[in-house]
DNA sequence: TGATGTCCTGACCGATCGGTCGGTCGGGAC
DNA sequence: GTCCCGACCGACCGATCGGTCAGGACATCA
């Protein structure tokens, strides 16, 4: 399956390809990848196939060859993506150390990893948005689920242990916690504009002070 | 400047236009009017002018009779929404009463406000996702801030006061806050496919459970 | 050597895009 | 009256859109 011989074709698109995707030899992997980045960039509508085949130095009769239509390269864009974003945060909820050090661990990695897939996140985050009814059900379930759900279990089983008190709503605070990183995420560019606010290129800081905030509350007593 | 007399084609118009903007005699009002619309639905590259046209149920030419360019058009539109969503939420975090209470009736307000405007926010959050550089500082400046500011403000205000423990960052706390509702807002639809999520449909609920779950924190004392 | 299949291409198609142009119409000003 | 003006329209433009098609380059297998 895998490419045999880098031809002399392969070797022109080394030089051309303009993007961090010259590595791919595959044409159709290195479509997706280009795909991925116009699409996040600049939305389904905004995006040509024109556009697409140039970032992966094809022609556009190239792109049609691999892909019957425009849409169905964006779809296997999009599940290329979900499959990349649903395999990782799986350790972090489970060891026995002290509640408040695995909100916060699972918070920083959470964050870290929604910024260093960026371009797949946004594409994740802009198909959540819209449709919402029949299409992208399957992508809650595989995505925001995957992530919900194991926070939501992991509160809920602290608050079964009495290390919470009963009055919250798990799943409140699970998607609190994850609407934080997300709002961070998606407006972090501008944040930098917002007068008092000093974590806009720091991160991990913002998802510390967030779990805390969480944790502790407003008016909780031994901040440390 | 107003409009004299309802002529035969504005009476034209109340028949044939097909969305909520009927009432609106001034053919760039409509215009504005029905572009909010589309572009909130199809973003900015996926709504043609032509389409704008239909739905104000005016010709294409006339939309460029009242606006140079498509983009004019949709700047034009995005101030408008800029300029509405600025003048809400100037009262309630001035009485005198409890901390949380306030704190609720802010983030019930400010949840209604963004639903009841759904197709203005969906514009002004999509334009504070994508640019973000020099075209948005503005945007950010007067929207964001507006309301940014003034939590951010009212939260140390009581911290200076005692009334909320010196370690939380009054600007991470508001944003988180203000987090809570836009994901709420953003993925509203979606988030009915979430087993264990019972706020889905309820967001005054899940607005005092957000603010309320911020005040006492998970570890807090006396839930009530 | 020829047949076959994959990858890729340029030329081309109809449709639609944003935008222009010339012109109609009705209502004040005078 | 007639003059002007803003609102509005149909027809049209070049450019670009998504998509098709016939065929070339090349590797594999017979």
């Amino acid at each position: 399956m895998a490419m045999p011989t880098p031809t002399e074709h392969a070797a022109k698109v080394a030089d051309t390809a303009q993007d961090t995707h010259e590595a791919l030899v595959s044409g159709r992997d290195r479509l997706l990848a280009c795909a991925a980045d116009a699409f996040a960039q600049r939305g389904y509508a905004g995006t040509s196939v024109a556009a697409i085949a140039e970032r992966a130095a094809l022609s556009k009769s190239t792109v049609f060859h691999h892909f019957p239509t425009k849409r169905a390269l964006y779809l296997a864009v999009i599940e290329k993506a979900v499959a990349d974003f649903s395999q990782t945060l799986d350790s972090v909820l489970d060891e026995a150390r002290p509640l408040d050090r695995q909100l916060e661990d699972y918070q920083c990695q959470h964050i870290a990893h929604i910024l260093d897939n960026d371009q797949v996140t946004q594409l994740v985050l802009r198909e959540l948005q819209k449709n919402a009814s029949k299409d992208s059900a399957h992508l809650v379930s595989d995505v925001l689920s995957a992530n919900f759900q194991r926070l939501v279990d992991f509160i809920s089983q602290a608050q079964n242990h009495g290390l919470i008190r009963d009055h919250v709503d798990p799943s409140v605070t699970a998607l609190t916690l994850i609407s934080a990183n997300v709002f961070y995420f998606q407006h972090r560019k501008v944040l930098r504009y917002l007068p008092n606010f000093t974590c806009a290129d720091q991160p991990r800081r913002y998802a510390q002070s967030v779990s805390e905030l969480i944790f502790h509350g407003l008016n909780g007593e031994h901040p440390q």
